[in-house]
RNA sequence: GUGGCUAUAGCUCAGUUGGUUAGAGCACCGGUUUGUGGUACCGGGGGUCGUGGGUUCAAGUCCCAUUAGCCACCCCA
């Protein structure tokens, strides 16, 4: 196969032409198919949720001043290996990686910040004003093991704004993110952070695995492998020993830098200015390396008491990331996420519904043959007036009509049958009392605006 | 990746200590004078009881494996 024989580190080198195109023989398995573990089906009676979720989302982006923007769902494999940082999880575990055909090492996308990372640089959205405010959303891949909450195809809302240290923005997107999440109804809390600088970091770090150290035999078992591969990570371990040895650990915002304090306390007073309610959280450390400065983390507040509950939106800054990723001048930004499927939850647990469909104004039954295509040009026509139509041209009975009629909550069912269309009539019935009335033809549109926009 | 619980119709579930052709409600389709809905009545389709093995004269029911879902851990949005 040629696919094999292609060397793999030579990501480049690789092009289509070069690809033998064998027909591949595949058995076809009887089985019948399924639901791929992890994934999900969005099924309509869900779609409400969704529409009121993603609606409410693009209007606040818009709203703020972003502009959207669409990334691939596949990438090169090694720009998450860069920008998320090996040794995380979601590099080392949860990528859904792949060899293509032309040999590329690619990887369906874990999250959106490095993409549009990429893409910032690659189309030099350096040359726009700054910050560049960017938003997205769409679906992302980590094979993880399902749960409540926790698909391998997930969904997130995500926003970035590129090109400015400014702690005003750090405020301005946070405040971005409490204003769509009670406008959705939801009642929440920001807890925040900061992890300052990769320096600062380190320092803590190590005072951190040095303040462990004597403590290491009554840490959990996973906390005793982080102090190692990831000391920072056991912070948030839940285990109740490890969590009583760091009540007395040293604090990362001792550790910060006269900059990254100041940078830090400015956040929180630009909050204070704009009435934003947080919670500063010593042990809120982000899963992905290349955060820096402020962390934050969006939940409900039904779950305040708990030890790590799911974050509805989780952000930080990154001053680094771009220019790591090759970025020509100093690229500071800061960017947060909003998991849809959590937020859905969140809203059925609180009893919040969703956008339904708009409920139809007029459902047009039909009888007979030569009615059945007059209702068909008909419809087009109340279509274009704008009126929500709704039709079932496969039925023949007029009763099965006005079922569906009904059930789909119609405010007023259009009869045509033979009689009326010798007589060039039609019959208007008002479905919620049940009154009915025939008029002519001609004065349909401009009777069912009364009855209908009033 | 680790541990626990679960799996019967599209959905919610019943199925008695293993015992004839596996049930209900809702939903769907059809009918109650082929031109009048939201109520009622009658009828119908739909399940290889998650899948594969095993025990037994006999398995939806017991055993093993496997898959999936849920929960906790892990991780994260």
């Amino acid at each position: 196969m040629s696919a094999k024989s292609t060397p793999k580190k030579t990501v480049k080198k690789t092009s289509d032409d070069e690809v033998v195109k064998k027909p591949v023989v595949r058995k076809v398995n009887k089985k019948r198919p399924q639901l791929l573990r992890g994934m999900k089906d969005i099924l309509p009676q869900e779609q409400p949720y969704w529409e009121f979720v993603l609606e409410s989302a693009a209007q606040t982006s818009r709203a703020y001043g972003y502009d959207r923007i669409d990334v691939p769902v596949v990438e090169e494999l090694n720009l998450f290996v860069r920008s998320i940082g090996t040794g995380t999880d979601v590099v080392d575990k949860e990528m859904y990686e792949f060899e293509t055909k032309g040999g590329d090492e690619v990887a369906l996308r874990p999250e959106f910040t490095a993409g549009i990372c990429r893409s910032y640089i690659e189309h030099g959205m350096m040359n726009l004003p700054k910050p560049v405010k960017l938003w997205t959303n769409g679906p992302l891949f980590r094979y993880d093991r399902p749960q409540a909450g926790r698909y391998r195809q997930f969904h997130q809302v995500d926003w970035e704004i590129i090109g400015s240290p400014q702690s005003a923005l750090d405020a301005e997107l946070i405040s971005l993110a409490y204003h769509l999440l009670t406008g959705l109804g939801l009642e929440v809390t920001c807890q925040i952070n900061s992890l300052g600088t990769p320096e600062t970091r380190k320092a803590y770090i190590t005072a951190l695995k040095d303040y462990l150290k004597p403590h290491k035999k009554n840490l959990d078992e996973d906390s005793q492998e982080r102090l190692t591969k990831n000391p920072l990570r056991i912070l948030d371990s839940k285990d109740p020993g490890t969590q009583a040895i760091l009540e007395d650990a040293p604090q990362m915002i001792d550790f910060l830098d006269d900059e990254s304090r100041e940078h830090f306390m400015s956040v929180l007073e630009y909050l204070d200015e704009g009435d934003i309610p947080y919670r500063l959280s010593s042990r809120l450390v982000r899963g992905l390396d290349y955060y820096t400065h402020t962390a934050f983390e969006f939940i409900l507040k039904a779950d305040e008491a708990e030890l790590s509950p799911p974050a509805l939106i989780g952000g930080g800054r990154y001053n680094y990331l771009l220019q790591e990723l090759g970025a020509p001048e100093e690229t500071p930004a800061i960017g947060m996420a909003m998991g849809v499927e959590r937020i859905i939850l969140a809203l059925k647990q609180a009893g919040i519904e969703g956008s339904p469909a708009p409920k139809p104004d007029v459902f047009l039954a039909q009888i007979g043959e030569t009615a059945r295509k007059r209702a068909l040009r008909l419809f087009e026509e109340l279509r274009q007036e704008g009126f929500v139509v709704t039709s079932n041209i496969s039925k023949n009975k007029l009763s099965d009509q006005l079922s569906l009629a009904s059930k789909a909550e119609a405010r007023v069912t259009l009869i045509l049958g033979q009689k009326e269309m010798i007589d060039n009539t039609i019959i208007v019935r008002d479905m919620e009392n049940g009154s009915q009335e025939t008029i002519p033809q001609d004065d349909l549109i401009r009777s069912l605006r009364k009855q209908i926009k009033q």
